[in-house]
RNA sequence: UGGGGCAUCGUAUAAUGGCAGUACAGCGGACUCUGAAUCCGCUAGUCUAGGUUCGAAUCCUAGUGCCCCAGCCA
């Protein structure tokens, strides 16, 4: 093979997921069946993303096809309310499962019988230990376990029990049903897994029909096999529940899916488990699954990433079984990728300082053309207002600006971008506070649309608005979750400890370009030299839209500048 | 020797016995009415030690490091 690649950071070549799926499919199967299964339990993330475009994608790629199933047979844990975020996102991402939705439950009556027929031919028994004999009796991971002595039950008599099992004769945590395998094997899968447990708890779908629930590894082969799932790809969590994976299906004798593992995705400066993003709803640390900052489809969504990017991101990262951490900055170059292309620019001052233009006539109000998007002359002009008093960003003035500084100080150039190159003639400031409070500058009006017709050369360009015509906005910058690259490293520290305090700054009192006072929608779009914002699609209200920062630009000067400036 | 898995620039990923490549990040430059984008360049890697071979990231041997497993969770 070629070790071809081309300028979008993935290379041509397969990962070894699809090679193996190339070769299977060059040795008699017909077409890959996949399946994205999630446990309706919370909101799909991020690395859930990795996986469904993995599942889809491989049934786009090959002609196969990819289920959608729910996981579904845990209903302590499980809530309906999960599952319409879930269809939600996997839609928005763009993919379509079409009408192959599924659910564990939907098996349950099969998987019933299956257990009978393991119980029938000896593999199956009934177990009369508690949970902690159980765990005591399974041994450690040196030393084998002991077999139970339930073991030797015989076949009716575990079929009566089981049967009882069924009907609720018995509480929960009385009876087990097991397999019966091996008690001494090396790996703990196998000494005598768990296949149902007596649970009287009313089940989302089947409602009160079943007081047994099967376990995971008990469930999810064989509805595997039920759905002719031809590759069943997870991640190498459950690299050694493969043997227990086969052991049944091979048992039963049904049709033999297999099961891949990959490397379930982390990224830097966030978490992705269930359980952490739970606590850190559950506990007020954001303001719910949907928040911006956590790293869930619905967070992203709302934090203005689109499908796109996502899905760029995700193939981009590959597909292997090592162990990573992905740099965030990867996430965010796919996003900045994507918005640079179809965003329309706009100008917004985020905090605002007036500009006084005193030898601009007062009352004097025009419309000047500006790009909607650089990247994109199919997205045309518009117009936008200036006149004697405007804004701009407190910190594009400097009084005693350092080397380098390309903005307005007193008697330096700059340019309003679309507008006039100004220069500033001074300023005024509270006596109080010492703050700057207005800038005069004079215009030169043979520049008129930023142009200078003398040649001469103006290094900095920077946004404003016009402050009779701004719109008042109110903006959320957002910023990494946590302070620490890993906040699970930490085995002695809880990973709340690590949450960034300035995660999210509001600023209530930005100057937006008029158009932007009333605007609906998915908006995404570039305050330009500030970031990529989308409207807020919780918080907006008529008249008082709230804009999320996505993502900031690039910027080389704060870098070299220490991150004192801009 | 409890079982299973993984080791390639800072971070990811490619090379399947034949030039260690790509992306992100970093650094420098060009260009620029966004300190953006774009373009050009630079820095930087095969876990260790042996062995096989004309040739090893790749095969063999022995180490080392990291991850997962002792739920009636998934």
């Amino acid at each position: 093979m070629k070790p071809k690649a081309d300028n979008n950071g993935y290379s041509e070549s397969e990962d070894f997921i699809r090679a193996r799926i190339r070769s299977d499919l060059e040795s008699g199967i017909k077409k890959p069946v996949t399946r994205f299964p999630p446990e309706p339990n919370g909101y799909l993330h991020i690395g859930h993303a990795k996986s469904i475009c993995l599942n889809f994608g491989i049934a786009e790629e090959f002609g196969g096809e990819c289920n959608l199933r729910f996981d579904d047979t845990n209903p302590s844990k499980e809530d309906i309310e999960y599952e319409e975020a879930i269809k939600e996102d996997v839609r928005w991402l763009g993919f379509d499962w079409e009408d192959r939705i599924y659910y564990a439950s939907d098996y349950f009556e099969q998987l019933y019988e299956y257990a009978l027929q393991l119980i029938g031919e000896g593999k199956a028994y009934v177990d009369d230990l508690s949970a902690e004999e159980i765990r005591e009796y399974r041994g450690t991971l040196s030393e084998p376990g002991r077999e139970s002595p339930s073991r030797e039950r015989s076949v009716e008599e575990n079929l009566r029990l089981f049967q009882a099992m069924r009907n609720g004769d018995f509480d929960d945590g009385q009876y087990v049903l097991r397999a019966k395998i091996d008690m001494a094997s090396g790996n703990m899968n196998m000494r005598d897994p768990v296949m149902y447990r007596i649970m009287k708890k009313s089940h989302p779908r089947t409602k009160d029909s079943w007081s047994i629930y099967p376990m995971y590894d008990w469930a999810h082969g064989q509805s595997d096999s039920i759905e002719g799932i031809t590759h069943s790809l997870c991640t190498l969590e459950f690299e050694d529940h493969r043997p227990l994976y086969d052991w049944f299906i091979a048992q039963l004798g049904i049709f033999h899916s297999r099961q891949i593992e990959f490397a379930r995705l982390n990224l830097s400066y966030t978490v992705l488990s269930k359980r952490n993003l739970m606590k850190l709803v559950s506990e007020g640390f954001v303001s719910g699954w949907d928040d911006p900052r956590m790293p869930t489809i619905s967070g992203l969504r709302r934090r203005g990433y689109t499908p796109e990017s996502i899905k760029d991101f995700c193939r981009k990262i590959g597909i292997t079984k090592q162990d990573s951490v992905i740099d965030m900055e990867l996430l965010e170059h796919s996003v900045r990728e994507d918005l640079n292309r179809r965003a329309q620019r706009m100008m917004v001052v985020l905090d605002p300082l007036k500009v006084v233009i005193v030898n601009y006539p007062e009352g004097k109000e025009e419309e000047l053309d500006a790009v909607n998007n650089p990247e994109d002359p199919s997205m045309g002009k518009r117009k936008v207002p200036f006149s004697r008093e405007l804004f701009i960003e407190r910190d594009d003035f400097m009084e005693d600006p350092p080397k380098k500084f390309y903005r307005l100080s007193p008697g330096s150039e700059v340019r309003l971008r679309y507008a006039y190159i100004v220069r500033c003639v001074g300023f005024e400031r509270d006596p109080a506070t010492g703050e700057v409070t207005e800038v005069h500058c004079e215009y030169d009006p043979d520049t008129r649309g930023g142009s200078a017709p003398d040649g001469r050369k103006v290094r900095g360009t920077i946004h404003w608005v016009s402050a009779k015509s701004a719109s008042r906005v109110t903006v959320r910058l957002y910023d990494r979750l946590f302070t620490v690259p890993n906040p699970m490293a930490d085995k002695q520290r809880e990973f709340t400890e690590f949450l960034n305090p300035d995660s999210l700054r509001i600023l209530e009192n930005c100057a937006a370009e008029p158009a932007l006072g009333d605007c609906a929608g998915d908006i995404n779009c570039q305050f330009e030299r500030k970031g990529y914002f989308v409207l807020d699609s919780v918080d907006s209200v008529s008249g008082a839209p709230v804009f999320n920062r996505t993502v900031s630009l690039r910027d080389s000067w704060s870098r070299q500048s220490g991150g004192k400036v801009g």
